[in-house]
DNA sequence: TGGGGTATTGTAACCGGTTACTCTACGCCG
DNA sequence: CGGCGTAGAGTAACCGGTTACAATACCCCA
């Protein structure tokens, strides 16, 4: 592969000039610009961005960094912050936690040097952990995450405000006995949903101790409480469950044991991912712009590179909005949405 | 941010025998390294990987460049490769071509010294242009896509065969008018998917010039389809859509003008992306390992990175399998899958 | 006790660009 | 016609690591 002393000796000036020729700066008269051009041509000359980056200190590129890089939800993540990241030339290095703690702190540390900002959501993830993973001088941006002392900047989703009003919904329909599937025990959206709903439950239900049962995020888990649900006894004309995911799980899992949805019960989740339109009956559930979390952390990032100080209190608060479908008796028809590939 | 000559600094030592402490190697006293180690924590060292890719002349990263980064189908192939490239502590650059032809080149120009192999789906990029963009001497593979003269290893669904037996299969379930909802003309997975639905279509049902709608993948122009058949009274008896996207609009176009599945009609897809299965009645598909295709790219790429030389011939056909559920007949009842986040 | 061998450590070049600073040559002015 | 200002081009330091090679120190044995 050439470089940039080949470019400069073939077109017979100093690497100074074929530099500055390439990158268009002053100082360089036609003719000089042209033979350079000329040369890179002939050499097929593309500069090497690492070496670029490692003198202008800037790589141009953005660290991501996850829990997982799939699944519908990091999915529409990725795609929000592609669209604005791309529009001002910035690249994506993806990195992947792999649920480990460990992992964690290497994929940060693989980050140093390769690029000028951080987008990083460690939904459990104790904050002093992540302050000395995080480095200080690296504008870093949280997703779903309030870091408190640490003072970073953050988007995040009003999680106890969705699940207070989806709560309040279900009870406005007629649900007296409103069962929630709780989320992981440490993860921070669960643990905000869950209180949004008992809130909900003592303010307008009445109901100080309302059933709870246990659950992960996963299709799997909701399905598991599906059975616990039948099998246990647990009076309920309706089910919330923390996401959709669980919903999802849940009623099969009801299907299966012969109830039917809505008229035996009505069924909520929490997201809106693509999939719970399609569901028969169509899913309720707080409908969460996904990608615009990431749309937006990306733009307080790229004000960051611009140089301001950005703090906690520059965070953003993303306000769900209530969909109701056919799981808790609303319309049923599912309505096509977007385009997409093979 | 410290650097490797303040921690030598620190530690009483010469960078080179920092460098040596640091990365492991030989040579090096325990109360030596013990030192250098103790500067590192103190003052918080993490090496520069840029910095360190530029002489390791080894980036342990690898550059993908899909035609778009979210989706079902893209973050599925994103899973298959992450999950490889993990294994060998790889990173993951993603590009987007954005669907423009100058953004391709772009993308793979600004890959230049920063990774150390190329993952890149092109489907509908010209073969020349393709070799113009590649550097041949980084270790590529393509995605669902033959290069040809450029000789390049490459991951592709045999698209022919998996048409050839899904319209074999609509045909022993006793359908008599097998429609076909075809993808985007120039795209290549479309165009073969077509072959081996009109080869099936005349040797097995013996219809010369089968029905075929046009459609570009998407959910919407499954519905405009379904609107044709009914509008234009074409006889058929079973549908088969080019991917699951079709589909899922077609079924809902089906519902829409009172046409009920399968009864009517049998609908078939092709990907068995994860929604086919949740549909009600679920979706009869060919279903494709997505995450494979990654992997397998991935595996790829691996070899070479170790210095084989690997071609076209190297190649890996994926075949689909068949899978029969409610929409032409088959079972009915949703199984749950996978788990997921919130 | 001196010489050879080995284990540590240091010096400095290098990866491939960018850029501050220097040098040269030219045009213009007084 | 000499001196100054400036544009164009070159030299070399530098970004932050790695590593070939040189230098030093130490050990062992004859």
């Amino acid at each position: 592969m050439a470089t940039l002393r080949d470019v400069a000796r073939e077109a017979g000036v100093s690497v100074a000039t074929a530099s500055r020729a390439i990158n268009g700066l002053g100082n360089v008269t036609a003719p000089t610009r042209a033979a350079v051009m000329a040369a890179v041509k002939k050499l097929n000359f593309v500069p090497h961005s690492g070496a670029r980056s490692l003198t202008r200190r800037r790589t141009d590129t953005v660290g991501v960094i996850l829990p997982d890089l799939f699944g519908e939800f990091f999915s529409e993540i990725i795609r929000g912050i592609d669209l604005v990241a791309h529009e001002s030339g910035m690249h994506l290095l993806l990195g992947n936690m792999h649920g480990s703690t460990h992992e964690t702190a290497a994929a940060i540390a693989a980050m140093r040097g390769r690029v000028d900002g951080l987008l990083v959501m460690p939904p459990d993830l104790k904050p002093e952990l992540l302050a000395d993973y995080l480095d200080p001088a690296l504008p870093t941006v949280l997703l779903n995450y309030d870091a408190g002392p640490l003072d970073l900047p953050f988007v995040a989703v009003d999680n106890y405000q969705g699940a207070y009003r989806m709560t309040e919904a279900l009870l406005a329909r007629g649900a007296k006995q409103v069962v929630h599937i709780a989320g992981p025990k440490h993860n921070r959206d669960a643990r905000d949903r869950q209180r949004g709903f008992t809130d909900a439950m003592a303010k307008i239900g009445g109901v100080r101790t309302p059933a709870i049962l246990p659950g992960d995020f996963s299709e799997e888990s909701g399905a598991q409480a599906a059975r616990l649900l039948v099998q246990g006894q647990l009076p309920a004309d309706a089910v919330f469950a923390a996401n959709d995911q669980m919903a999802v799980g849940l009623i099969a899992g009801l299907a299966e044991a012969g109830k039917s949805v809505p008229s035996d019960i009505m069924v909520a989740g929490f997201d809106d991912i693509p999939l719970a339109r399609h569901l028969n009956p169509s899913l309720s559930t707080m409908q969460v712009h996904i990608d615009r979390l990431g749309s937006t952390a990306m733009m307080l990032l790229l004000r960051m590179l611009r140089g301001e100080t950005l703090g906690a209190a520059n965070a953003t608060i993303l306000t769900p909005e209530l969909v109701i479908r056919g799981t808790t008796g609303g319309e049923t028809a599912p309505v096509p949405s977007s385009g997409a590939r093979p």
